[in-house]
DNA sequence: CGCCAAGTTGAGAGCATTCAACCAGAGTGG
DNA sequence: CCACTCTGGTTGAATGCTCTCAACTTGGCG
């Protein structure tokens, strides 16, 4: 299986490609890379001449403060490009590690520019991509704002299912989380006391578990009322459980 | 002065234009409209085929939660185009809305797509634009999750005066700030009540002081530590005070 | 003058944090 | 094989931050 096969899984579960710009994907020079769990790919400050396909694991992008407190602002899964923006903004202003053992496809940030130079759609898919991370960081910013800690939590496994389903990852309503508690707390701003307390809460409800770190959605529709969550800033093609 | 001088003003605080690419931007069909305080120019759910340049006045971006709850995910100052990304991905999944009354220059995407077919750099400045739109949604998150109220409205202050400040807005460590306490509240999540005393306490530490609607920033430095501020995200060729 | 939006202040309730203890399972080295 | 350690998870109790409710002030405007 080749390294650009993930991004290819990715890009057409958002959006149409001919056959054209799969040729021009499969021509990327694309190293692989392998992370260890923890390990920074892109430190705060940093300024890459890469873009990292991720391709196996599990990474994530967080902010480090002056307290050393952190806050987790996304989580990333295989086929995604978490720091594609670094192709027009010079500096990193968050750190994007590796959260398990990951694999990730490094590529020059020149090869991108010819990719894109040679096909005006390819271009508008992968901005359209960074406009979808866009969307999730809105969404992100009401998980950790006005939506409260159990709404919060709720809508953050209602999207990190539909993420997973949309890559294969997840079946019959249950994922091989790869994620803590604490993690899952860090993004949406709440200590991971509290989010064992809300995800005890969750279970409670007959809305979602998490045993032996795989997730099980036990009513989805349960699941989506708590949330108030609405799959369209996904901009998935096909949304499977959101029926 | 033409409607186009303050997207010109904007782009070039963040990026180096060429005299081609100020011809193409001047060559935009630009239709203005003027919008009354609170009026929404784009509904949560509908699919644009215009983007707006926001001329003069303010506008917010918010999401509306099913209990009638509301969280603001941005703010935005004359040059900024608010909803570019509808450019790119169909259905809004939030609001925008005029804060006080405004005046917006629509811009078919059509005409967007024309004027980025023609200039490749262009398109990339207009891609970076869209970029640093994501990188103050991710301070956001970090306003709203891990930073306290007092370094979140800290933070918030910050950014809106560096950015006032890139379009000649705020001048002599003061700017006429357009917004509410109650809206700034709802920007970092919470109610205006807290947000009035979290404003109180940063007079009370000298750091900044909003008095009849105008922000003055009493020590700079004072409240860019309370608020862990690091200017970069912001992406301005020029950072006026951060020095 | 009266109304209304925005701001200010106080008090009590509730949610989330901190501190602290403890459990279970995986991996390590003797 | 078994102690030992470490990470992740679980639970209780006290503290404290933030919300809600409520009252009151101020300034602008018809």
């Amino acid at each position: 299986m080749a390294l650009v096969d993930a991004l290819l899984t990715r890009l057409e579960a958002i959006a149409a490609l001919s056959d054209k710009d799969r040729a021009l994907l499969a021509s990327l020079k694309i190293e692989p890379k392998q992370l260890k769990a923890g390990e920074a790919l892109q430190p705060q400050g940093s300024r890459p001449s890469h873009s990292a396909l991720l391709i196996q694991g599990t990474m994530a992008r967080l902010q480090e403060m002056t307290d050393g407190a952190r806050q987790i602002v996304s989580f990333h899964l295989p086929g995604e490009i978490p720091d594609l923006h670094s192709l027009h903004i010079e500096r990193m202003d968050h750190t994007l590690s590796a959260v398990r053992p990951a694999l990730v496809g490094t590529i020059a940030h020149d090869e991108l520019r010819r990719v894109i130079a040679q096909s005006g759609h390819l271009g508008a898919v992968l901005w359209r991509e960074t406009l979808i991370d866009a969307a999730v960081f809105r969404q992100w910013i009401t998980n950790n704002g006005k939506r409260g800690s159990l709404a919060g939590m709720a809508h953050l496994l209602c999207e990190l299912f539909l993420r997973a389903q949309a890559i294969g990852q997840a079946k019959n309503e249950s994922w091989e989380m790869p994620f803590t508690q604490a993690e899952l707390g860090e993004a949406i701003g709440i200590t991971s006391i509290h989010a064992n307390r809300i995800l005890k809460q969750l279970k409670t409800e007959g809305a979602a578990a998490i045993e032996k770190s795989v997730l099980h959605i036990i009513a989805w529709d349960k699941l989506q009322a708590i949330a108030g969550f609405d799959a369209t800033y996904l901009h998935l093609k096909r949304v499977p459980l959101a029926a």
